[in-house]
RNA sequence: GGCGCUAUCGUCUAGGGGUCUAGGACAGGUGGUUCUCAGCCAUCAGACCGGGGUUCGAAUCCCCGUAGCGCUACCA
């Protein structure tokens, strides 16, 4: 029910603030996808904030790197940096005003207070207090400085900070909407800086302010962020303002249960594109962890989760990043790509690598690499390893596979004859060298299958390699007939156990 | 230490008191298909952290314990 003055009932608007302090890594991927996803399945506004207020910290190539991942995974931001919006600026940095206003009319409402307490000093009463076996917490000595003292060291001129001074009873509590009713005793907490001495705020201070003047209705953010909370809604309090509904989303932990962090490895979506991962995937698997359909179904695209998505479908359980799972899904993706689209994948995830021997070939050779790859395509890196015999001049041979075929007998002679066979296929195409390679193993009385082998190491010099056809076809008939030879000409070179 | 969050197969999860002899997916085992591998098909193995309650009945509700994680900064 409105009432005069009320608000008319907003849409949601969501935010997804990232520090720009290194690349975006997949926990903050994921909470960025979470909210984008709740702001469309709401019909609502995903703004993105930069928190860059640690001066010390951010950099704008930290900043790049975050716009370049996002868009990558293809998370448009509807208000924010480089798109602009009626609730900038979206940098922190840009926002100091906003803050000092705020903070002066909480001083001026005796809900802050200045302290004028030094690093040195805090940090030595904090080891004191612990070493008493007390909590560290703030002792509110200038809280409790008397006016006149105040009054001088403000003329003295000392550095001050702005301290928030909390209500030493009650309890903070908020219906959280992926774990339910959450409660703190404010006697718990310390009277926390808003305001640091440099005049810039401190992350709950400027996370409120912005919140708010920005009409952020849902704040969806990691677990870390849980006990920020009940700071953040005694600071709505005492600044008169409704404070957001919350959604703490779980963290996302590595392989060991703990939190993710640069010892487990690749830690930034950056780092899996490079890896060969689709956005598709990527998106479909960071939507998994913590969120589920039906528990049935899996495999969803990013617009399909946008209509799917539900904040109360989100678990409350932290979820450990598994590869294995990711790289199922890149598969999946992959293959139901068109064609066309996923050689253009390749062939940009190659040029990316500075690899040209791809984009080089004709479309129709291109495109019959793909496809004799075909499933065994999990990563756009796989292209690589699998297309390598075909892409580069130079035959790596693989030591164990040679050795191999090494002991083999008779594989000389064999590897002549079909070189002949191939040398004289004047049509060259997919059914005539398969008809050249059967027959001759029948000739010889052989069994394909053993033909073939010692022809993969011949042509590709490994043991596992596309379909010999395929291969062949695509090596094209003079290399294929040197490296056939070449091989039997090492086979004869090589001395052989058994003889 | 204090406070908080979490707790179902190795992993991601479904499950909101009876339909659970706990379902799905990844990974793993086995068999089949094929020129290898991948894929595909079939099949197997694998879990409710422990202890108390509440209830006719608990994976589901409550309490305690334990464990993991997070916060405890003039970082975010």
């Amino acid at each position: 029910m409105a009432f005069p003055g009320d608000h008319l009932p907003v849409s949601v608007r969501v935010r997804f603030a990232p520090s720009p302090t290194g690349h975006l890594h997949v926990g903050g991927a994921r909470t960025a996808l979470f909210n984008y996803l709740h702001a469309r399945r709401q019909g609502g506004v995903f703004v993105l904030r930069i928190e860059d207020t640690d001066a010390a910290r951010s950099t704008d190539e930290s900043l790049a790197a975050i716009f370049e991942s996002l868009e990558w995974l293809g998370l448009s931001w509807d208000e924010g940096p480089k798109v602009g919006g009626a609730h900038g600026p979206y940098l922190q940095s840009k926002r100091r005003d906003r803050y000092a206003l705020h903070g002066r009319s909480l001083e001026t409402a005796g809900r802050a207070y200045p302290c004028f307490c030094s690093a040195e000093d805090l940090e030595e009463r904090r080891r004191a207090q612990t070493a008493r076996g007390e909590p560290p917490r703030y002792d509110g000595r200038c809280r409790s400085l008397d006016p006149a003292e105040r009054q001088r060291q403000m003329e003295a001129g000392l550095p001050r900070a702005l301290r928030f001074a909390l209500p030493e009873s009650g309890e903070s509590v908020w219906d959280d909407v992926v774990r339910g009713r959450v409660a703190f005793r404010n006697e718990l907490l310390d009277d926390f800086v808003l305001l640091r001495s440099d005049g810039l705020p401190t992350y709950n201070f400027a996370c409120v302010v912005d919140d708010h003047e920005m009409e952020i209705t849902d704040v969806v953010r990691g677990d870390d962020h849980i006990s920020n909370t009940p700071r953040q809604l005694l600071l709505y309090e005492a600044l008169g303002w409704t404070p957001p509904r919350f959604a703490h989303v779980p963290m996302i932990l590595g392989q060991d249960g703990t939190r993710l962090s640069k010892r487990h490895g690749a830690t930034s979506v950056a780092a899996y594109r490079e890896r060969g991962f689709l956005p598709e995937a990527m998106v479909n698997f960071l939507a998994l962890l913590g969120w589920s359909y039906d528990g049935q179904r899996e495999l969803f695209s990013l617009a399909e989760l946008e209509q799917l998505f539900r904040l109360e479908r989100v678990g409350s359980n932290p979820a450990i990043f598994n590869v294995e799972k990711l790289e199922w899904l890149n598969g999946q993706h992959l293959r139901a790509l068109p064609e066309a689209e996923r050689v253009r994948r390749v062939a940009e995830f190659l040029r990316a690598r500075g690899e040209t021997g791809f984009e080089m070939r004709s479309p129709e050779w291109q495109q019959a690499l793909v496809r004799a790859i075909g499933d065994r395509l999990k990563t756009l890196t796989d292209a690589r390893t699998y297309g390598a015999f075909a892409l580069e001049e130079t035959l790596e041979v693989d030591e164990a596979a040679w050795a191999e075929l090494r002991e083999r007998p008779e594989v000389g002679p064999r590897l002549r004859a079909l070189a002949a066979r191939v040398a004289a296929d004047r049509e060259f195409t997919l059914e005539t060298l398969e008809r050249d390679l059967r027959g001759l193993a029948a000739e010889l009385g052989i069994k394909a299958g053993e033909l073939i082998g010692a022809a993969r190491v011949a042509l590709t010099g490994r043991k596992v390699s596309p379909g010999i056809f395929e291969v062949l076809w695509l090596l094209g008939r003079d290399r294929s007939v040197r490296r056939l030879e070449d091989a039997a000409a090492r086979w004869e070179a090589s001395p052989r156990a058994g003889v």
